[in-house]
RNA sequence: GGUGGGGUUCCCGAGCGGUCAAAGGGAACAGACUGUAAAUCUGUCGGCGAUGCCUUCGGAGGUUCAAAUCCUCCCCCCACCA
């Protein structure tokens, strides 16, 4: 069986490990499990969080048992890892809620029948914990010396911020967390961002001292896009995994429009696509990067929304923006539909507005506000007048140019915003 | 608890009685150029069925013909001291 941590180097996955050679063993004596936190603050996962999940996946491929750790204890307390400021406390019916939630969306990535994975809260044993016992058995194992000198610790305690004492004592909770995972599931390895490398550490210490046991750690590196922004942050907001709060055709678009630079390392990270078919990309210049795009596109939103949710983005997009054919020897391995597409499926959104608002005639504005092209009358009132608004295909300059039924073809009607943002309006009768 | 400095439109940050819907930068959006990319240049960037009207400068009052700007009280943040 290939070993999980080659696929995961070759892959872009890795940035520090803790004993390289003893943890690459331990690996592939047989079959391991391993852990990664995920904090329940939202219900929904986004793009930010799929470096993790997909080395869950990875893991799971080559044979391990990966273990969703659902912060539903730790949610209540907030990491300051990574975070310039406080973070908002959540309560306990919220991050109940929300780590319900995560479960079904990891399940699309990972398979949890038959044990083949866990999800396991920490809730389960934190909640409960005693604040003299904690302190007795697990405090004295701690060094406030060494803890301040922790990047994360250090970052807030020289902000103007600063460091509550409910977040300053975040690493001894996720270092319990890791002991927990050790003595329940005999789950020596946990992975996280590389800003999780001191709580990591701090587990692997707090094992080691109260065990004897060694355990492992692994990190993964920031990503990034090549303009220097996080991953999956948008105007609109972050890039969420559920097609209720991003849709898939939102999804699909947000992958075609990556940046050159980043295809290569995409593919690599958010496919499971084999290398040596990704490697070949790079070859590629110009127009024919944007159809290595759509694979991309199309595979990272097969993996979170299905085929059919991918099938139909993609013929969405091709309705719009034009549709070439993709070579066969182009990541063949993908099963991206190569030719062929009919027309604009369900994904594009759509407005459905009763035909009586039409029979006196709707100012155009209005109609680009009704659908969320802008945000409001005078953003559309802007956009048109900047020939950035179309409807039916041409591009409308009067924004009081009044819109009736006339305008209508088989009852519906397109719109565009820019060059990217189509909606569609559908006749309801009424 | 004491002393000092602050809270401005998405973010940073000017403004310190009228010329302020509020400089400048960033982000964002549109146009040109392109490949649904990047970079660059140009324009826009509170709301309104709109050459005018309405609501904004931590909150509530007050002074004034006029307040983001002055006064009072309150809330919150920061620094130093304790």
């Amino acid at each position: 069986m290939t070993h999980v941590l080659d696929v995961l180097e070759e892959r872009g996955f890795i940035e520090a490990k803790t004993h390289e050679q003893e943890l690459a063993d331990w690996l592939a004596e047989q079959p391991r499990s391993c852990y990664i936190g995920f904090d329940p603050t939202a219900s929904s996962l986004h793009i930010g969080s799929l470096v993790p999940i997909m080395a869950l996946a990875h893991m799971q491929r080559c044979g391990h048992r990966p273990i969703a750790l659902v912060g539903g204890g730790t949610g209540l307390v907030g990491d300051p890892s990574g975070k310039t400021e406080m973070r908002q406390i959540l309560t306990a019916e919220t991050v109940g809620a929300n780590a319900e939630a995560l479960k079904a969306q990891l399940a699309r990535f990972i398979d949890f029948s038959a044990d083949r994975a866990l999800l396991v809260n920490n809730a389960d044993w934190l909640v409960s914990l005693g604040y003299i016992p904690f302190l007795r058995d697990i405090g004295r194992h701690f060094s406030v010396n060494r803890m301040i000198k922790a990047e994360s610790y250090r970052m807030r305690l020289e902000s103007d911020e600063g460091l509550s004492f409910i977040e300053f004592n975040y690493m001894l909770l996720q270092a319990y967390d890791f002991l927990k995972l050790v003595d329940r599931y005999d789950c020596h390895l946990q992975m996280g961002g590389s800003d999780q490398w001191g709580n990591i550490v701090a587990g692997i210490d707090l094992v080691r001292k109260m065990r004897q046991k060694t355990a492992f750690g692994v990190t993964f590196p920031l990503i990034t896009t090549a303009s220097g922004a996080k991953m999956g942050k948008t105007a609109a907001g972050a890039v969420w995994l559920d097609a209720a709060r991003t849709s898939a055709y939102a999804y699909y678009q947000y992958w075609v429009n990556c940046d050159d630079a980043d295809l290569v390392r995409f593919l690599a990270l958010y496919t499971f696509l084999p290398m040596e078919e990704i490697r070949r990309i790079a070859g590629l210049h110009d127009a024919d990067l944007n159809l290595a795009k759509t694979v991309l596109a199309f595979e990272t939103t097969q993996i979170v929304h299905g085929r059919q949710a991918a099938i139909e983005a993609l013929d969405a997009a091709g309705s719009m923006f034009g549709r070439r054919s993709l070579p066969q020897d182009l990541l063949p391995s993908s099963t991206i539909p190569r030719t062929g597409g009919q027309g604009a499926g369900e994904s594009v959104p759509t407005t459905e507005l009763g035909a009586d608002l039409f029979t006196e005639g709707l100012p155009f504005f209005k109609l680009m506000q009704i659908t969320g092209l802008s945000n409001s009358g005078g953003a559309a009132r802007r956009l048109i007048r900047q020939g950035g608004a179309y409807l039916n295909g041409e591009r409308v300059t009067v924004d009081e140019k009044i819109i009736t039924l006339a305008d209508f073809a088989e009852e519906e009607l397109l719109l565009r915003a820019g060059k990217k943002h189509f909606h569609r309006v559908r006749l309801t009768k009424g």
